[in-house]
DNA sequence: CTGTTAGCGCATTCAA
DNA sequence: TTGAATGCGCTAACAG
């Protein structure tokens, strides 16, 4: 017969333990010791030594309203960028004892919804989150409430909250401008569907940009990857047509898993056939084929930077929401 | 001036609104509705609704020692093994209402430690760990306590837990006997240093006793992978005997990462001077070089099975700890 | 069927 | 410097 009493130690245990009061151990725990004799110091410190005490998450948290915890919702925390801002945001809630309690959503507004409303129910202190952008009126809720949010990667202006995001406007224009130059002519932007997520739009806006600067006529394709074909279809399109140096510019790191896959299966030959370039960064995009150009987003201190901001407001910064733009980084290999 | 204000609606709001006790609000919230009058329960729902009640985990976690978290550790967010079992823990967790607390300990001891005393203090219901091993002690009071435990990947024989792992052993032997009739005389085992955790022991094991069933004599480099030079030193030293057909077969992802890394600057040939096989499977193993031959370990499924086993010892099944082996595969590919 | 009461573990007045 | 009392939001007897 196993016990399964819950035998944690409580904070009554250790004042009877010390011989003191609970209010007493409080004061302890709380750092307030000039408060309190050097005597009784002495004794509650051996008490919650020995009895290894370690004072309640919930309880404090209920008393205080300070769960010591903040969400971090993200669409897919498979992504490579998602964990990578994980870490960033990790870093920093170790630095101040908080916890984190992570959420998928899968891109879908009803479960983003759910999961807003059970961190809700946990009384976290800050959210962090890569939004779908459908659920507006409880991330305002959570506002009226005073937890702060802090928006990665996606911005949602109409919220009026802190955002940490990267220039993508800039960047993107930056690497076509260097495909361009590179001699390729025919460009053509694949991306999974625009949808009002703002750095698709924005990449999506320089690309149209430049192009018409060139006086070419952008080639877009929405590809939905959930849809098996498409891409290999938007792909044969593509290759199909006559023209000499032909590029892709791939909106996303997803995309651009899917986009190599067709490629290799298709036998054509990078950057030989074709040149190739895109967003994020990994460990093997060096790796695959000739190395694959890239622009590097600076995830990690993106997650950093939210989760700095957060505590920020945590202490009581109530200045004006602020953007954070991070510079993202072209890394130049041999796929153009 | 924002109202920091707490508007958070609580039972009494709602019991008042509704002009019931909260003792029926909390009947109602617990799903007994068949012991409230029909009327009562249209009048809660009613009053439900238009607060946008949500009862608080901290409260009712205070109350009934339930707060619906689980605790998650790993040595290695960034590892993809790790987000493909966390993403199969989330998948069941969701199922059930459970929250997940995710830990990074980099494989530090002190750093678990910390994690698992901050878990603690926030009542995790259960515990999923891919363990250093050097923190049995606080593991054995979770036990005590009645908070399942669950260890992934890394067994730990000692502490009589629950344990999800896959076939070290026998898949490691086929992999080793395919490499071997593919006329690969000389196959070296490049592993990150053994130290007691069990996956690198028992595929060391495994390959060892092949080795010698065929009368080799095993060629084994454990690598610590911050030390920068260490993988390069050994790949060399391995690549100037003077054998014929040479494979390295790399114990985990991660050094497959590394090795491919030095490989292709070395601009040695996969598999035409060197064939290499090794464990972890990810999406873009496929894509370099001539794709990787490697096994697939069925992380999502572990990390579903890991949740699967927390919830059933949540309700109450109490017999002996299991050990839970599940298959990897092997996926052939080029690179031998 | 329903409300009253008493805590869960803690922090915070308020007196002493 | 200290302890007793109160309550955070909730559930669980216990009456009625």
């Amino acid at each position: 017969m196993k016990e399964k009493k819950q035998t944690k130690v409580t904070i009554n245990e250790v004042a009877a333990y010390a011989g003191v009061s609970k209010s007493t151990v409080s004061r302890y725990i709380n750092g307030r010791t000039n408060e309190i004799s050097a005597e009784k110091v002495r004794k509650i410190k051996k008490a919650i030594d020995e009895l290894h005490y370690r004072p309640s998450q919930l309880a404090q948290g209920l008393k205080v309203r300070k769960s010591k915890v903040i969400g971090f919702i993200v669409a897919d925390i498979t992504n490579p960028f998602s964990v990578a801002t994980l870490r960033g945001v990790e870093e920093i809630c170790d630095e101040y004892g908080y916890s984190i309690m992570v959420c998928n959503t899968d891109n879908r507004p009803e479960k983003e919804r759910e999961m807003l409303l059970k961190l809700n129910a946990h009384y976290i202190e800050g959210l962090i989150i890569n939004t779908t952008g459908q659920n507006n009126d409880i991330l305002q809720d959570f506002k009226k409430n005073g937890v702060p949010i802090v928006l990665v990667d996606r911005k949602l202006p109409e919220l009026k909250v802190d955002t940490v995001t990267t220039n993508n406007r800039d960047i993107t224009i930056r690497l076509l401008q260097q495909m361009y130059e590179k001699g390729y002519d025919h460009i053509a932007f694949f991306t999974e569907p625009v949808d009002g997520i703002s750095p698709r739009e924005e990449r999506k806006e320089a690309y149209e940009l430049t192009a018409m600067s060139k006086h070419k006529k952008p080639i877009i394709a929405e590809i939905d990857l959930k849809q098996k074909e498409q891409m290999r279809e938007e792909l044969v399109r593509f290759l199909q047509s006559n023209e000499q140096k032909k590029a892709i510019l791939a909106g996303n790191g997803l995309l651009m898993l899917k986009l190599i896959n067709e490629l290799v299966e298709l036998g054509i030959k990078i950057p030989g056939e074709i040149g190739i370039a895109g967003f994020d960064d990994t460990e093997w995009y060096k790796l695959i084929g000739p190395g694959i150009t890239t622009v590097a987003q600076p995830s990690h201190e993106m997650g950093k930077a939210a989760m700095q901001k957060i505590k920020t407001r945590l202490e009581g910064d109530e200045s004006a929401p602020q953007t954070i733009q991070l510079d993202g980084e072209i890394i130049v290999r041999k796929s153009l």
